[in-house]
Parts: C-alpha cells; sequence; structure tokens
DNA sequence: CAACAAGCTGCGGGTTTACGCAAGACGGCG
DNA sequence: CGCCGTCTTGCGTAAACCCGCAGCTTGTTG
C-alpha cells in the first residue's frame, strides 16, 4: 500500500509521514510532494489511490489538485488536512467529491489519535471521517437553516467577483429582474441591513459591496475560492 | 535573555524553539504563546524585549498584538516570522513599527540559517532584517511606483468594507466628489478596465466590486486587513 | 383538479455610481 | 511674483443598482 502526502510546509510534511507510518503498518511506501501540481503527477505516475492532501498551497490549492485527481480516478481515497474550517473550503470540497468516494477532513488541530484514527478509517476501512467542527458547518451549510442555497451561493461569487447584474444575468441565463431578486434574497440571508437604527440615513452601506465584506469575515469566501471563481469566470470569457 | 514565542502552530513553535536554542546561546529562557492574546499578556508580565511572532493566528493575529506591545514598549525587538509576503501584511507592518525600532521579518520558507542569522541581527544586534522577498514588495509598494498612495489604499478599504460614497465622504471629511475622484485614480491603478477589446459591451464589470476582487487577488488586501479594517469601522461608528 | 408556495420576469421609479468639464486652492520653482 | 502640477470641489448626465408591485410558470400537496 502506498500513501502520498501533498503538503507545502515541510514541517507538517514530516509530520504526516511520521504519522502515517506510526498508524498504517501496511503501508510499504509514502511519497511527498510540496505542492498541488506535483501531487497531481504523482498520483497519477503512482496511481496511488491513497492521499493526504493539505488544502491551501500556494502554487496548487488542494481542491483544484483533488479535482483533477478524482476526475481521473473516482475511487481514490483523500483525506483532506487542513487548518481551517472555512465554510469556502468545506463547500469547496462536498462539491468536487464524487458519488460514494470515501473521503475525510481532518484538521491540523487535530490530536495525533485523531489523525491516525482517521488515516486507518479512510485508507482501510472505506469509510469517510469528517472533523466534528466541519461537520457542523456542513449540516449548518446544506441544510436550508441559516446556511446558503446554491443559487444563493453562486451570485455570491458572481457580484465578489465583481460582475455587472447584467453580466450575472448573461452568465447565469437569468433575466437582470431574476438577478436582482437573489441577491435581495442574499442581502436579506447576510443581514447586509444592520445600521441599527441610524435616525438620518448616515451611515449606509453600498449593500453590493457589504455583502462581499461581510462574506468574507464570515469565511463565507476566501482568497481559494476567489481564485478558483476568478478562473472559472476567465474561462467563460474566453468560451464567449 | 528572554525569548517569547507567539505562534499557534504547535509544530512551528517547537521548530522556533530549538532554533532559538540553538542561535541564541546567550537567551536562557523561553517562552511560549499560542496566539496574541496570550502573547500580549506574556509579553507585560515578563517584560521581554524580545519577540518571534506569526502573523496569521486566529484569535488575535499577530500584527495587532504587535501593536499593543509596541505601545506599551516601543523598544521591543519583534521578529514577525511568515508564512506569507501578502502586500498588505507588509503594509500592515509596516504601518505599526514605531520609530527607530529594530524589527525583522522573514519568510516561514526561508532557511535554518537564515533564521538564525536574523535572530542573532536582531536581538543582539538590534539591526532590521528584512526578508529579500518582502523587501522588495516594500520598495515597490511604498516608493511612487506601481504603488499604492496612502490615500488610495485608504478608499480601497473604505470600499472593500463596503461604505458608500457619502459614508467615505463623511469619515475622511472629503466631499462625495472628491472620493470619486480617488476611486477613479484607483481603478486606474488596479487596471480595473481590463475587458481587453470587447465589442458590444458584454462582460462589462462593476469596477467598486471589481476593485476589490483584484486587490485581493493580488493579496492587496487579505483577511487580517479586511479584519482589522473593520475593527476600526466599528469604532468609528460606535464613535459618532 | 384546485390550491398554494416558490421562483422567473417585466414595469417603474428613487438612489447611487462613474465620470467629463471646469473653477478654485495650495505648494514648489525659476 | 507668475507659471505649473496636484488636489479638491461643484454641476450635470448616463448608466447601474435597489426594490415594490404584479402577472406567469412550475412543482407539490391534499
Amino acid at each position: 500500500m502506498k500513501v502520498l502526502i501533498v503538503e507545502d510546509d515541510p514541517l507538517h510534511r514530516s509530520y504526516l509521514h511520521e504519522a502515517v507510518n506510526a498508524a498504517l503498518p501496511e503501508c510499504d511506501t509514502v511519497i511527498e510532494a510540496e505542492n498541488g501540481t506535483a501531487g497531481e503527477k504523482l498520483a497519477r505516475d503512482h496511481k496511488s489511490a491513497h492521499i493526504v492532501m493539505d488544502l491551501q498551497m500556494a502554487s496548487r490549492n488542494g481542491i483544484e489538485a483533488a479535482r483533477t485527481i478524482w476526475k481521473e480516478r473516482p475511487e481514490t481515497r483523500i483525506l483532506f488536512w487542513s487548518n481551517y474550517s472555512d465554510e469556502a473550503y468545506v463547500r469547496g470540497v462536498s462539491r468536487i467529491v464524487p458519488d460514494g468516494a470515501a473521503y475525510g477532513y481532518v484538521l491540523k488541530s487535530a490530536s495525533d489519535e485523531r489523525l491516525k484514527l482517521a488515516l486507518r478509517s479512510i485508507f482501510i476501512e472505506s469509510q469517510c471521517v469528517i472533523d466534528r467542527e466541519v461537520r457542523g458547518l456542513q449540516q449548518k451549510s446544506l441544510g436550508q437553516t441559516n446556511g446558503f442555497t446554491d443559487s444563493e451561493y453562486e451570485i455570491l461569487v458572481d457580484i465578489a467577483l465583481g460582475l455587472t447584474d447584467r453580466a450575472i444575468a448573461k452568465r447565469r441565463s437569468l433575466s437582470l429582474r431574476s438577478v436582482q431578486n437573489r441577491l435581495q434574497q442574499l442581502y436579506d440571508k447576510l443581514d447586509v441591513y444592520q445600521t441599527a437604527g441610524d435616525d438620518h440615513e448616515d451611515g449606509r452601506f453600498n449593500l453590493r459591496a457589504r455583502a462581499v465584506t461581510i462574506a468574507f469575515l464570515r469565511k463565507l469566501l476566501n482568497y481559494s475560492a476567489l481564485e478558483r471563481a476568478e478562473a472559472e469566470l476567465q474561462e467563460w470569457l474566453d468560451g464567449k
């Protein structure tokens, strides 16, 4: 059994290496990549079906790498090992995991024990292991309570990219008015109107920009999500 | 001589601990804090004048911690040790360093050697040590070439926060028109108009939102900068 | 099938933005 | 001092945005 570690921080990488050795005696080879691009290549070359992947790497982040790897061989088991549980990451991951694939999401702050357990569960037992904290987010996020619909999230991304209403309408094949409807929905959910009783309309916000800000502060968006969205946008722009 | 390490990743913390021991035999005590708040407290209690500080910590980030520490004792020597050289960080740091203070900025990707050298230079020789890569940014950023004026940066932050033109005008004591002038200046510099010959006005951007996006993608802004700006904004809102 | 909720769309109008034009204000500099 | 560049401000306009109102299309449910 082979395990591929994709992680750009050398300290974390060697820590992982050790953890894998300790948790998986049945593993005979451990290979390492220090960024997403190299990770993809190694995964392809070695046909390795067991990967531990950092999100947030400089060159090509974990989500992108995972997506292409899963596209080639959906049965690959991937354990995401991340510093953060930003909703943006969680959403990004659950968007790309193939049906029935075994994967995991463990925070770097988890104990050695927890990490080892997750390694065994996923790689040996083919079970999904999602960190408790992440799980909470997932439920809230994908359930409708206080969570965002896909369409809401979609426009959020679109305005974060800086598109005009008209451009969004074109991209998503909607009428102008529908786009604006969704925007209002979004504004409601993000509670953008928090001015808390300003008598004289004084410190009003620019709703569109404010929504993006709040989404960022709440980690609904983060750099990585923006980056991916921007790439998709460029693709679309080129396509037509 | 005492050294305080403020760093939330345990692996990095122990690595630093070792590095300090190896580089500074004259150091007899090393204390550790795992977030900014604890770091401030320890710095105060121990009157420690030598600090290694991570930027980007969950609870209270390095820039904030450094600011309050320097406010209390400006002669403190601080070595910032960060994963990234985002312009937002660089600008944030150079904004708070007191006149004549010795400080350093070293990237986590630097070699052991470089780190140890920096530790000695700053803590023993009281010299500033700025990572080459960071230095480059600083020059470009603070020099006028391709860099952003303070007023430009200010307005960038204001629209990123989601303020309206009117609110910005009030906050910065400007006329509406001046705010809009500065915005245009900003749009120019950020090169927001990149649509590269769209015949039929098709995929136009919302300039205001797009500017923020581009700033984020270029790391002129990041989460930490936004967070700080938001805090300042709330202060201002409460104040009047 | 009727009833109803949820989403799409057009119309209309009040506000905010983006920006050209042009008149001061201020700070060097020969 | 007069000239010049930079910054500020007001006026005015076209476009974009926010959003209430209302008619339609669907999918769902009793």
